[in-house]
DNA sequence: TCATTTAATAGACTAAAGTCTCACAAGCAA
DNA sequence: TTGCTTGTGAGACTTTAGTCTATTAAATGA
């Protein structure tokens, strides 16, 4: 991306990896809220400034810091083997959960902090929110073309409801665990007739 | 609730108004974020402590302001009349989102200030929240009760997708139109067979 | 009237985010 | 080597949230 036109000092990358280790770290033993700029440089033995250089905000820094550490979080759900989507989706949500579970303080203060800046709210938005949205809604696209889901539902008007649950729980302090992940997926592939 | 055991200075009710007025009319012109404590409290004409005497954040002055001023923002669907539940729903969410487009940045920053306040989450959670999920959920009763919605859907699930789906536009910047009204009211109620 | 109680005002104080400056360090190219 | 460029370290500075204190104001009851 940005590349690098003559000399100049090279960035030292022991300072970037040593950054994202104290915040992790620090983030997790006191909270998000808990944490200052300042602690997590000299925690990293570095000068606040060398932060600011790299990334823009502490959501910045703590965000990379936790997607790095949780290798990007939730892998593709996998389509190939036998199961069926509705499976898949099950198990999936219940992956999520409990990566999300495992840094939830972290999480909900970071979409909080895609509140107050645009910037950070654009970025974790593209790097983030919208590629799982899409793994869903391609999950469901599948569905339909295996006719195990009808052609007259709408995939993205689902996935965003899917998200949105588990948004809300997240945001909201309820549970994310089997269960939901269970009553979800019986919501969208369950349907029973309207005449009970 | 507190009842005032003897004498003592009264508090000024016109102080409580006229800083609920200037963070209203601060906030709307400059946006939540640029909005500091100190100044409301000038522009009411009145001593930063007093602010602080009456609520204990920002965001909790600025949600009493904010409901206050739009007459607790979303009434109760009427079901009383001949439209199905499906049509009610829809208007309610179309009223809703009417609601949300105003005041659209100031509530996306209470939810972002509920996270990092667990005494305020609380309090939001309790008196905006859970009421108007509870709303939806009984609308949703209400219609497996008229053979409108099967009685093997989970009307409190529904609910939370349908709430969580709103949240989940609404923090990511997506639009809350009478399109998102209709397209979660079809995926509600409009159950087509699985095979197409 | 006077004591008591509670609110309001003004201002000091701390902690933190964020910006800025300056000296120094570590590379590159002529 | 010398200059150029960019990163780093140290610290000053501003702004704000939030806390605290002392003083004054407005009510009650004896």
């Amino acid at each position: 991306m940005t590349k690098k036109v003559s000399g100049g000092r090279p960035t030292d990358e022991r300072a970037s990896a040593a950054l994202k280790a104290a915040a992790l770290q620090l983030v997790r033993e006191n909270g998000y809220e808990k944490v200052s700029i300042a602690a997590i440089a000299q925690e990293a033995g570095v000068a606040r400034q060398t932060l600011y250089n790299r990334w823009n905000t502490k959501a910045d820094l703590v965000l990379e810091a936790v997607f790095e550490e949780t290798g990007n979080y939730a892998a593709q759900p996998a389509l190939e083997d036998g199961k069926s989507c509705r499976v898949v989706l099950e198990e999936f949500l219940i992956n999520v959960f409990e990566h999300l579970n495992k840094d939830r303080d972290t999480l909900c203060s970071i979409i909080a902090a895609a509140q107050k800046d645009a910037t950070f709210n654009a970025s974790f938005h593209k790097n983030f929110v919208l590629p799982r949205e899409k793994m869903i809604t391609a999950l469901l696209h599948r569905a339909q073309d295996r006719r195990e889901l009808s052609r007259g539902r709408n995939p993205e008007m689902i996935s965003t409801m899917i998200h949105g649950a588990f948004w809300y729980r997240l945001l909201n302090r309820g549970a994310l665990d089997a269960r939901l992940a269970r009553d979800i997926t019986t919501e969208v592939f369950e349907r029973p007739p309207v005449s009970p």
